[in-house]
RNA sequence: GGGCCCAUAGCUCAGUGGUAGAGUGCCUCCUUUGCAAGGAGGAUGCCCUGGGUUCGAAUCCCAGUGGGUCCA
C-alpha cells in the first residue's frame, strides 16, 4: 500500500535473516526473525505478554533504566545531552509543551539552520502530553508525564552543490544503523531477539514526514524509529497518509523515541505502569487515603488490572464498557469491582499529575490564565479534586515535592510555595463558586424548576465551576440539574469568533538581491557618525505620505528589535539631507525610512541622534538589571514575558505567581540600584550557541531565540542574556533606576514600569511635584499630606452626614407650618404647593415630612433646571406619579415613581412657577380621573 | 492573545432608571444566665474611578482600575 515499501528493505534486516510479513489481523507489514509469526504483535492483534512476567534480564527502577539507556548509547558513540525544559515555548512559539525529544531540535536544528549540540546524541527528555489526561490512571498504561529516551542523528545529503548552506554536513548514520542500535539495545537488556517485531508505519507530523518503524515486544510498543526525511510539497512524489504530498529534503534526521516508563514496566511486569515507575508514591498515597485491601481484594485487583492490560483500551470510555466484561470474568458485580478500582485509579492519576506538576513548576512555569501557566493550573486543580475525591489529605505541595525531589529539582521551596498559593486560590474560587451555586439552587428550588443549561455554561465559563459540583450542591436543595452530553461543546461555542489573521507585509523582490547591511552599532555602541554608500532606495506610501526606504552598505543606525525602538537621525550628502524617522531590518537588510529621497550610489554621512540613543541604551541595560533584581528578590522562576524599552520609561513583564506589593517593589529597586552603583562593566560576546546554552542554560533566552551558530551574549553583573540591543559600557552609566509602577497584566504576569538615568530623575520630579501641589492646596508640608488628607476626608464625610440631618430638621420645620407654601384642598386632603430652590434631597425630605402630617406635598425647585417631588399620604386618592408626569411635561421633561412618592423635572426652569400655579388643577384632575 | 463574569455596610450578598437594602458582625439597653441564647434600639455606605445618555444612574453606554474564569 505504501509507496515507501522500498524504504524498509534494509540490508540489516537481510543480513540478520529477518522476513517481511503481513499481519493476519490488521494487515500491517512487519519484519521479524520469527518465521512462524502471524500477527504484528501489537494489541488488538495480540495481548500483553509481560505482566507477571518480567521480560528483561533484571527489574529496573525508572532511574536505573534511564541510566542503562543513556550509557548504552554513550558507549556506542553518542554524546549524552541534558534534557531541555518541558516548557517548549521557551525556544519555539508553535507549541506550549515538549511532547517528544525531537521538539528540542525543532525547528532550527532539523532544518539545518543551527547545528545540533552534538551529533549523534542521546537524551532522556521529560515530556508532557495533555491529550491523554482522561486516560491517566484508568487504562493502566497512560501517563501525562513521561520521559522519551532517544538517540538522534542529523544528516545532510552529500551530493549538494553547496554543503555549507547547512549547519551540519554529510551522513552520520541512517536506517540500517538505527535499527541495528535498537536491536543491540534490546539484546543488551536481555530481551529475546526472536520476539522483537518491527512494524512499517510511515510517520507524518508538523509539515514533515518519513518512513518510520514501531518496535513491539511482548505486545507493547517500546520504541518508534522515525526517519524524518520529507517535507510537505504539493509537487512532491510521495503521498502520505494525511493525504498531502511530500518530497525529500536536503537534511534528514534520525528521530527515535523509547518510552522510559514502558521499558521500566516490562522489566518489572507489574499489572500497571504506575506501580513500576513510582512505587513509593503509590504506597504512600494508598496509606494516606486509607486504602487497605484484604488479601482476597488485592488478588481481585491484581487480576482485574491484568485483564484490563490484555484488552485494547485506548480511551477511558472503552474502559467503562470493558469493566462489565472484566467483572463478568472475575465473577463479581461491576459495582463491586468499581468500588475497588476507582480509588486506585485516582491514586495512580494523582501520582502522575504530581510528577507533571513537578516538571512544569520545576522548569519555571508559573500558574496563570494564559499559555503553559493555564495548563499548569488545570493540572493542579484536577489533582486537588482527585485528592479530595479519594480522601488523600496530605497537602498537595508535599505530594508534588515528593516527585520534585525524585526528579532532582533544586528549586523545591519555590515549587511548594507556588503550589500552596495556587491551592489557596483554588479554595477561594471553590468557596465563592459554592455560594454562587447555592444561591442559584435556592432560587430555582423555589420556582420548582431545574437549573437551566445556560446557567451551567455560565457557571463553568465565567466562574470555573464544574457541572458535577453544581449537581452536588443543587441536590442538597432538591434542585434538579440536567447536564447535556455536549456540555463542553456548548462552552466552546461561546468562544466562537472571527479568526483574526494578520496580513503579510509585501516583500519586495529587490530586497532579496541586496547584500546584508554591515552593522557597526555593535562594535562601537557609542558611535554616532559614519559614512556609507546608498545601495538602493524604495519609494512607498505610508499613511498618505511618500516616504523612502534607503538601503546602505553599512550603518550605525539600530533597527527596531528586541523591544528596543529604532534610532533617529539624518543622512546627508553634499546637496541633500534626509531625516531618518524609522529603521527596520528585514532578512539582514536594514531600511532607513526617510522623508527625502537620496540617489543610488550617493555617498552619505550618517549621524544618529546621540542623546536619544544614549537614553535607549540606559533603558536597555536597566532592563537587564531590573529583571535580574526581580529574580533575586522574587525567586529563580522569574522570567521575562515581554519588554518594551523607551526614551522616557521602559517596562518589563515578568512571570510571578503573586502580586508585587510596594515593599517588594522597593526591594527590587534597591537591588537594581546596587547593581548600578557597583559599576561593573557590561560585556558583549559572540560564543557558540551550544556552549552558551551548556554554560548558562535556557534562561539566556529571556526575549526570544535567535538563529545561527553564534549568539550575542550580554553580561550585566551576574546576569547573562542573549540580546541584540545596544548597551552602556558600565552599569554605573545607567545613572539610576526608578520603578514607577507595578501592575498585574494577567494572572501570573506582573509589569514593572521604570525609568533610568535622567528619565528616572524626571519621573521622580513629576511625582514630587504632584505631592508638592497637593501639600500646597492643603497648606501643610508634604510629609503631612497623608494624615491631613485622611482627616479632611473624614471631616468631609462627617459634614455630609450633618447636612443630611439638618435638611431633615429643616424639612420637618417647614412641614409644621414655617414653610409658607400655598395650601389648597383637594378632595378631603390638604395639599401644600411650594417652591424651594434646593437640591433633590431637601425636596424629598420636605415632601416626606408633609406627607407624614397627612398632607399632599408638591414641591418644586429651580436650583438645577426645574425639579418636582410629589408625596402623598395614604388614601388620598391621588397618584403622585401621574401628578409629576403632568407637571414635568410643562417644563419640557418627564418623571415618575411609585404612587405615593414621585419625582421628575425638566430643563425649562423659567416655566417652573407657571407649572406650580397649575398644580392645584392638575391635582384635582388626577383625583377625578 | 481572545472571550465571558464580578465590584453596594467590617463580612456574605439582594437591589428590574425614581426615597440605598437583607443576613451576619459591631455598639447600647433589656431579659435570662452555668453556657448557648432571646428581646428592643442604634451606628454604620464617595454603591471602585472618570466620562456619557437622562428631568433623574448603584442600575444603561464608553473608558480605566482591581479581581475572577474559560479557551488557544
Amino acid at each position: 500500500m505504501s509507496e515507501l515499501e522500498e524504504e524498509y528493505r534494509l540490508d540489516y534486516f537481510e543480513a540478520e535473516g529477518f522476513v517481511r510479513k503481513e499481519c493476519s489481523e490488521c494487515g500491517a507489514h512487519f519484519w521479524t526473525r520469527d518465521r512462524d509469526r502471524e500477527t504484528c504483535g501489537e494489541p488488538p492483534c495480540e495481548e500483553y505478554d509481560f505482566i507477571d512476567n518480567p521480560s528483561l534480564d533484571a527489574e529496573y527502577s525508572l532511574e536505573e533504566m534511564r541510566e542503562a539507556f543513556l550509557s548504552f548509547f554513550e558507549d556506542n558513540g553518542h554524546e549524552r545531552i541534558d534534557p531541555y525544559p518541558v516548557a517548549a515555548n521557551r525556544w519555539r512559539d508553535d507549541v506550549l509543551l515538549t511532547q517528544a525529544s525531537v521538539y528540542d531540535f525543532q525547528p532550527l536544528v532539523t532544518s539545518g539552520k543551527t547545528p545540533p549540540p552534538a551529533n549523534p546524541l542521546t537524551i532522556s527528555q521529560p515530556c508532557i502530553r495533555m491529550q491523554d489526561i482522561d486516560n491517566v490512571g484508568k487504562t493502566g498504561r497512560h501517563t501525562m508525564a513521561f520521559e522519551m529516551m532517544a538517540h538522534h542523528a542529523f544528516n545532510a545529503r552529500e551530493d549538494l552543490e553547496d554543503p555549507e548552506q547547512y549547519a551540519y554536513q554529510g551522513e552520520v548514520y541512517w536506517k540500517d544503523e538505527t535499527v541495528e542500535y535498537c536491536d543491540a539495545f534490546f539484546e543488551s537488556m536481555g530481551a529475546n531477539p526472536e520476539e522483537i517485531v518491527y512494524i512499517e508505519d510511515p510517520w507524518v507530523g508538523g509539515g514533515n514526514a518519513g518512513p518510520a518503524i514501531e518496535v513491539i515486544y511482548r505486545g507493547v510498543e517500546l520504541a518508534t524509529l522515525v526517519f524524518m526525511s520529507m517535507e510537505q510539497d504539493p509537487e512532491g512524489e510521495y503521498e502520505m497518509k494525511d493525504g498531502n504530498r511530500y518530497s525529500k529534503m536536503d537534511t534528514y534526521v534520525v528521530d527515535t523515541g523509547y518510552g522510559l516508563e514502558r521499558w521500566t514496566w516490562i522489566s518489572q511486569g507489574t499489572p500497571t505502569v504506575y506501580e513500576a515507575i513510582y512505587p513509593e508514591m503509590i504506597s504512600f498515597l494508598k496509606e494516606n487515603a486509607g486504602i487497605d485491601h484484604s488479601e482476597e481484594e488485592a488478588e481481585l485487583v491484581h487480576r482485574a488490572s491484568k485483564l484490563a492490560g490484555h484488552m485494547d483500551i485506548d480511551e477511558a470510555e472503552d474502559m467503562e464498557a470493558a469493566r462489565d466484561n472484566i467483572a463478568d470474568k472475575l465473577g463479581v458485580s461491576t459495582a463491586e469491582l468499581e468500588a475497588l478500582l476507582e480509588p486506585l485509579e485516582d491514586i495512580y492519576a494523582i501520582a502522575d499529575h504530581c510528577r507533571t506538576l513537578a516538571y512544569m513548576l520545576g522548569d519555571g512555569i508559573v500558574p496563570s490564565n494564559v499559555a503553559t501557566g493555564y495548563l499548569a493550573r488545570m493540572v493542579l486543580r484536577r489533582t486537588k479534586r482527585l485528592c479530595d475525591n479519594v480522601g488523600v489529605d496530605a497537602p498537595l505541595d508535599e505530594l508534588v515535592d515528593m516527585q520534585a525531589d525524585r526528579l532532582g529539582y533544586e528549586n523545591r521551596d519555590t515549587i511548594r510555595d507556588i503550589v500552596r498559593t495556587e491551592v489557596e486560590k483554588y479554595r477561594e474560587t471553590l468557596e465563592q463558586g459554592g455560594r454562587r451555586v447555592e444561591r442559584l439552587a435556592k432560587r430555582y428550588a423555589e420556582e420548582g424548576k431545574p437549573i437551566p443549561t445556560d446557567e451551567l455554561v455560565e457557571l463553568y465559563d465565567s466562574h470555573g465551576i464544574q457541572p458535577d459540583m453544581v449537581e452536588e450542591i443543587a441536590s442538597e436543595f432538591g434542585t434538579e440539574v440536567e447536564v447535556p452530553d455536549d456540555f463542553y461543546s456548548l462552552v466552546a461555542s461561546r468562544h466562537d469568533g472571527g479568526e483574526a489573521f494578520e496580513e503579510e507585509a509585501e516583500e519586495d523582490e529587490r530586497l532579496a538581491d541586496l547584500p546584508k547591511t554591515d552593522r557597526h552599532y555593535y562594535e562601537d555602541q557609542y558611535g554616532t557618525d559614519f559614512e556609507a554608500v546608498v545601495l538602493d532606495v524604495f519609494e512607498r506610501e505610508d499613511d498618505g505620505e511618500t516616504v523612502y526606504d534607503i538601503v546602505l552598505d553599512q550603518t550605525m543606525f539600530y533597527p527596531e528589535g528586541g523591544g528596543q525602538p529604532s534610532d533617529r537621525g539624518v543622512l546627508t550628502t553634499d546637496d541633500a539631507s534626509a531625516k531618518v524617522e524609522d529603521v527596520q531590518i528585514r532578512d539582514g537588510v536594514i531600511l532607513h525610512r526617510t522623508d527625502e529621497e537620496l540617489d543610488k550610489g550617493d555617498i552619505v554621512r550618517g549621524k544618529i541622534d546621540g542623546q536619544r540613543r544614549r537614553r535607549l541604551m540606559r533603558h536597555h541595560t536597566a532592563t537587564h538589571i531590573v529583571v535580574h533584581a526581580a529574580r533575586e528578590v522574587l525567586g529563580e522562576h522569574v522570567r521575562q514575558a515581554g519588554a518594551q524599552k523607551g526614551v522616557d520609561s521602559s517596562r518589563i513583564d515578568v512571570r510571578h505567581y503573586d502580586r508585587i506589593d510596594r515593599e517588594t517593589r522597593n526591594e527590587i529597586e534597591l537591588v537594581a540600584n546596587e547593581i548600578v552603583m557597583e559599576n561593573t562593566t557590561v560585556q558583549q560576546e559572540w560564543p557558540n550557541r551550544h556552549e552558551a546554552e551548556e554554560e548558562y542554560g535556557f534562561d539566556l533566552y529571556q526575549g526570544g531565540i535567535p538563529a545561527g551558530m553564534n549568539i550575542r551574549l550580554i553580561h550585566v553583573a551576574e546576569d547573562v542574556q542573549a540580546c541584540g540591543g545596544t548597551h552602556v559600557r558600565r552599569t554605573g552609566d545607567v545613572g539610576t533606576i526608578k520603578i514607577t509602577n507595578t501592575e498585574r497584566i494577567q494572572d501570573g504576569v506582573e509589569r514593572l514600569t521604570f525609568a533610568a538615568g535622567d528619565a528616572a530623575i524626571e519621573a521622580t520630579q513629576r511625582t514630587e511635584a504632584a505631592l508638592a501641589d497637593a501639600a500646597e492646596i492643603l497648606d501643610v508640608s508634604p510629609d503631612e499630606v497623608p494624615e491631613t488628607a485622611e482627616r479632611f476626608f473624614e471631616e468631609w464625610k462627617g459634614r455630609g452626614k450633618e447636612i443630611e440631618d439638618l435638611k431633615e430638621q429643616l424639612a420637618e420645620a417647614r412641614a409644621s407650618g414655617g414653610g409658607g407654601g400655598e395650601e389648597v384642598e383637594v378632595g378631603d386632603t390638604t395639599a401644600v404647593i411650594q417652591r424651594i430652590d434646593a437640591d433633590m434631597g431637601e425636596l424629598r425630605a420636605t415632601a416626606n415630612a408633609l406627607a407624614d402630617e397627612g398632607k399632599i406635598a408638591v414641591i418644586g425647585s429651580g436650583a438645577d433646571g426645574a425639579q418636582f417631588v410629589v408625596a402623598v399620604p395614604e388614601e388620598s386618592g391621588v397618584n403622585a406619579g401621574e401628578v409629576v408626569s403632568e407637571l414635568a411635561a410643562k417644563v419640557g421633561g418627564g418623571g415618575g415613581g411609585p404612587p405615593d412618592f414621585a419625582q421628575g423635572g425638566g430643563p425649562d426652569a423659567g416655566k417652573l412657577d407657571g407649572a406650580l400655579e397649575d398644580a392645584p388643577d392638575v391635582l384635582k384632575q388626577v383625583l377625578n380621573a
